[in-house]
DNA sequence: CGGTTCGTTGATCTATCTCAATTAATGTGG
DNA sequence: CCACATTAATTGAGATAGATCAACGAACCG
């Protein structure tokens, strides 16, 4: 799985280009790791942690239960996603974190990532476009719920998963790992089963993708992305384009204030 | 204007307990103060900034719009949110913030908040908290999206809108001001406005609100709580329950670690 | 005081849900 | 390797929350 090189790594080095050393500095954080089955909490709603979490390889998930028993995923979690930096900040957990696939997850203990933070801004500030990241993925789920049917939606998270996994290198062709159960998908999309299956169907009718035994293979990009709307620029970590981040010097202008039409 | 107290030092110590320098420092940020009609955009997709934004006064949005013209509000904004902290580490927005109300911002240079920030750990740490706070609305939203009834939403909506007006100091009693028009909640709920203007009135016909005149009075609080499974936990900064976050002294310095349950 | 925006109402339509089975996969003990 | 148990995918049919379309009154506004 890890050739000696890992996803955090890859998915970092996306964001922020880092020196020989805080390479070193960044695979060293964590001792101890742990290995999940699929379906099991990491972190409970309610929990405080002490340690901020890496995902090194599977998939996970964060979802919240409402009143009425029904769930929600918030988030998916992919290899190379820190996923507590709250935890550093905030002092309990205000929902929970549970595996999907069988997962092996890292654990940095807040005083190495704090030290290692003081010791290098770069890391740091990478740490932190991690979490500003995160936050660009959920105001797009905010829009794929709100303004998008189901279809739409489907397309979406299929469009979005690919591409955080292409940021990792964890595709092969056009064809990603899909772990995830059909009730799954639901919780994410806010759906029901049912409508989901349908929905698939309709996209396997469209010839849009392929998606059996744990694999979703993509057969026509661009049909897909319009299918979805997805335009992905939420997740080039702010960049214009392929433009390599933080080269050169910073663009001209400041805060625009027009007028509205 | 500011009447030598404003919105974001007590959204902030609401986070992060200061002392009087740093208080003074963060008087200090800006120099530069706009203001703003309603339904003006403050920055637009795809606009780099320079700036850091920090509500003073009024309401704003952040929001996007769908390939096929639909509107989606991600976010509201209320004075003492600091809005553009993305902006910081991430080139271009991809999103748009425009005001609701008329409104005054601040406007902070990028390299007066990160010095800011060299000089006290504890203002760049409320900063950040400030994000993840951030992210948890974010997540909640998702949830109301995804998996609440138009009835539960609209009334979720309203409670935080409550909630976070009062962390702020921006309540009178049972009410707030709701600048707001029935097309904007449509367009933060995920709904259309006809569907709201219903579901406003059967919240009406509860007894659980009253709204007129941009005035939201909330006549039984647990009820619209209820009604929208609204916990407010997430707005709590990740302090258990009702206890006063940090209240009084600074104490130990640093972060909290607890042990996990 | 005519125009525009906003709230409200009525009527119809439809995307999606719910309930209920059935089939296909996957796993398990013997 | 088989019989059984369990979980996941699929299908059908009926129910409904919420959308859409169209109109109208009220408030605001220059």
């Amino acid at each position: 799985m890890l050739v000696g090189e890992n996803p955090m790594l890859r998915k970092l080095r996306a964001l922020e280009p880092f020196s020989e050393e805080e390479q070193r500095l960044l695979t060293s954080l964590y001792t101890r790791t742990v290995h999940l089955g699929p379906r099991q909490d990491v972190v409970r709603e309610g929990d405080r942690a002490r340690e901020c979490s890496l995902l090194l390889s599977g998939l996970a998930c964060r979802y919240a239960m409402t009143a009425d028993g029904k769930r929600q995923i918030t988030a998916f979690i992919v290899p190379g996603d820190i996923f507590d930096i709250q935890s550093l900040l905030l002092e309990v957990m205000d929902h929970s974190v549970g595996t999907i696939a069988p997962s092996t997850v890292a654990m940095i203990p807040h005083e190495t990532l704090i030290q290692i933070s003081n010791d290098s801004p770069r890391v740091s500030r990478a740490v932190w476009k991690e979490s500003l990241f995160e936050a660009a993925v959920f105001r797009e789920w905010i829009v794929n719920l709100g303004r998008r049917s189901a279809y739409q939606r489907i397309a979406h998270v299929m469009c979005e998963f690919y591409a955080r996994h292409k940021l990792v290198d964890l595709v092969d062709g056009d064809s990603v790992a899909w772990p995830m159960t059909q009730t799954e998908i639901a919780d994410a999309t806010g759906l029901s089963v049912v409508h989901v299956n349908r929905s698939i169907q309709a996209l396997r009718g469209e010839g849009l993708i392929r998606l059996a035994a744990g694999v979703l293979t993509i057969q026509n990009w661009s049909g897909l992305a319009e299918a979805g709307q997805f335009e992905g620029r939420y997740l080039q970590g702010g960049f214009p384009k392929s433009a390599p981040p933080l080269s050169g010097e910073r663009g001209t202008d400041g805060i625009r204030t027009g007028r509205t039409g």
